[in-house]
DNA sequence: TTTATACATGTCAATATTTACATGTATAAA
DNA sequence: TTTATACATGTAAATATTGACATGTATAAA
């Protein structure tokens, strides 16, 4: 699998790059399918230098301090374009914590499970509300052809991910009115 | 975290199991939102018993079978319930192969771009009618305090989220074809 | 009665990932 | 000039996950 691999390939690619920054990118644009931390990414590009995908020159900023900047040759470009033409099997649903906890819903009260849900609505909107102030900032859709359409087109897929994330939230959140309501009509009519 | 812990703790929480059936569950309903293999399953219920969250019962099948028979202890449903009840952090957004590579698709031809969103249409439409299907199932939306209802709801979300890959799919293919078609009319009105 | 498939339970090695530990420089603001 | 924050690079231990290895029974169909 290693796909940590590609995706630092594919950074380096875009342009030459160290460790911090790639470590970085992996905490904005990418966040929104892939993520690593520094202690995964080190090691990760030390591996990739053994290989020969990518090799690295120091660089020194300031006064002493020693940067490695990355850039890939031309095996890692060899690969990197190998890997994207793969036509991968689907992969398994993405594991997700809330729906979890949904699923084994029926053992809290009314209460509890709309509180869930209002909780979970509540930071879903934020998110898509951040997603959709940084889509904003494209003045137009880049050209198919470019790095920034790339970044168009996931970032896209995020807001579209989370619209559909709440809109499920709401239909369940929906749901449970309904009961509610059904519930205390029943007792009105039948006291 | 260990939500592995809680979600094995959820399903035999609801009935009564063997490792080899809660196995099963993972490559079905639960499938929707987590997946575990047998080889974390067995394990994982040998920390739980010695954790005193849930207890096994030996019942022979057939002539000589040992099948360990799983329940929740009190101490187990304590736990399952003080975990569902948690409001943590929204998780980071899952993983995804298919849109790192679209991320990186600069790299490739239009027409393997295009070839890339068709193959991954193709198995995310035939996922999606898998779902359906199993939703039409459904006579009637189950009762709230029902373990049913846990079934409905994550099944009507996994459709909206795959609803939502769909259309991001067709609206990339439909951004790649916009511009196909205007480098073409650039071509035959200025040879 | 053979044979295929589902049932049933485990371990082990490798890989992937997270969290904590560890250290130091550069730069801008107070 | 102190101080906070960003820059910069690593390692180690623990946890999570996968894939391969390993073994055997039950059941229904051929």
């Amino acid at each position: 699998m290693r796909t940590l691999k590609y995706a630092i390939l594919g950074l380096i690619n875009r342009h030459d790059m160290t460790g911090y920054d790639i470590t970085k990118e992996f905490s904005q644009g990418l966040s929104n399918f892939w993520n690593a931390k520094h202690s995964q990414i080190y090691p990760e590009l030390k591996k990739l230098t053994d290989e020969g995908l990518v090799s690295f020159e120091i660089v020194i900023a300031g006064d002493v301090l020693e940067k490695k900047l990355y850039s890939i040759t031309e095996k890692g470009q060899h690969e990197l374009k190998k890997w994207l033409l793969r036509d991968d099997p689907i992969e398994p649903t993405p594991k997700d914590k809330f729906r979890l906890r949904m699923y084994f819903s029926d053992e809290i009260s009314h209460a509890q499970q709309v509180a869930l849900l209002h909780q979970q609505l509540e930071k879903r909107l934020v998110k898509h509300s951040f997603l959709e102030e940084h889509f904003k900032t494209y003045i137009k859709r880049p050209n198919a052809g470019s790095a920034a359409f790339g970044d168009y087109i996931v970032l896209e897929g995020a807001l579209l991910r989370e619209s559909a994330y709440i809109q499920w939230i709401r239909k369940v959140l929906g749901y449970l009115e309904t009961e509610r309501a059904t519930a205390r009509q029943a007792l009105k009519t039948e006291p």
